[in-house]
DNA sequence: AATTGGCCATACTGTGTAGTATGGATGGCA
DNA sequence: TGCCATCCATACTACACAGTATGGCCAATT
């Protein structure tokens, strides 16, 4: 999975190197490029300028502009499986640490990036139905592993169903709002938060 | 607040009327295009198309597209002012309902656009300063009038303020997934998360 | 009837962008 | 060494959009 690296003439009498590009290295700057900018900032050109070649490359690997959105997509799908298997697997008799978890790896601020996209995405989805698709998966995979953990934490199924939702429409809706002076103690508000969505 | 209605001999011939516009009829169309393509589908040509005149009219009535978008901004907090006020006021011993209206206001199907409106403002603050600070007095007061509510509920200061954070970032993250598929009861179980954040 | 001010149309410039066509550079391989 | 496939640069077209300049239409006023 390395890059080739090659010297271009020009590039060689400045020393520089020029690193041969494929499609992911491509989509992982248009992740970093979507958190920042969101869905509208991700432009063939401006993208082609931060990979530092230009958009010729670009339509090397991709088809249109579509095909790279796509790409981003179950790129983004694929990572968010991986991430939400990780997060939700819990051993037995710690499932309820792995939902505290859970809450606390989305609401913290060193996830901004993660939570961004998130963001980025879903504002994508209202007007894309293929991306609305791909996330309803994710949406779908994600409720139901904490589903799980609720109900190994012994709630009955409607009851780990509504506290599966709950939780993760808090975690999104709470990076979404602008609450930053509604206390002067919002570590120790979190923590009654997340008391209320998960215990008994 | 009427709008002088004109003729013009061009469209005299064809029937049609002209309606003079001010600064809160495009604000107005502007929050119908905001609600449905987002802070990026308001261009100043397509939304007078939509108004059925030319950006000469656009730029009369403001100085550039930035005048727009605040203006369309403070419209919009006011109205959330006024809307917010007017869900979150109760009679004495009704507190408890009204805290389960405001959920289900913003759950509703029906208030759809108000929902887009809320997600579409969040997602141009991100990015501009000045959108951030008016969302953050909006959030700032909503959170404050449903605390009040909670207080009156009989809940202490800190129970009631994240009792309220927790509201709002249900109703607002909820609006952000795709769970229509993650049970065939999701009334009963909205019906159970409501409970979960206003009951005692 | 003539003038004035409010509101809008038209025509223009400049910029950013998607996409295409084509050629050049590089490294591997016969 | 020569050829070829890969990867990228350059140069173009076409379009959408922000903003400006200017003139025209209409209503009200005098």
């Amino acid at each position: 999975m390395e890059t080739k690296v090659v010297k271009s003439s020009a590039r060689k009498a400045r020393g520089e190197e020029r690193t041969l590009l494929d499609r992911n290295n491509w989509i992982e700057t248009a992740m970093d490029v979507l958190a920042t900018e969101g869905i509208g900032g991700l432009r063939v050109e401006t993208l082609a300028k931060t990979c530092g070649v230009t958009k010729g490359s670009f339509y090397w690997h991709f088809k249109d502009r579509q095909d790279l959105l796509l790409a981003v997509l179950t790129y983004w799908r694929d990572g968010r499986i991986r991430d939400i298997e990780k997060q939700t697997t819990a051993p037995a008799g710690k499932e309820l640490e792995q939902l505290y978890h859970v809450i606390e790896v989305y609401g913290s601020t060193r996830n901004r990036k993660g939570v961004a996209i998130e963001i980025a995405v879903r504002d994508w989805a209202r007007r894309d139905p293929e991306a609305a698709a791909v996330i309803e998966s994710v949406d779908i995979y994600r409720l139901d592993c904490t589903r799980k953990l609720f109900r190994a934490c012994g709630l009955s199924e409607d009851e780990a169903r509504s506290r599966s939702l709950l939780l993760y429409a808090y975690v999104f809706g709470q990076s979404l709002m602008f609450y930053q002076h509604f206390s002067d103690n919002l570590t120790e508000l979190k923590r009654m938060i997340a008391e209320r969505i998960v215990a008994a």
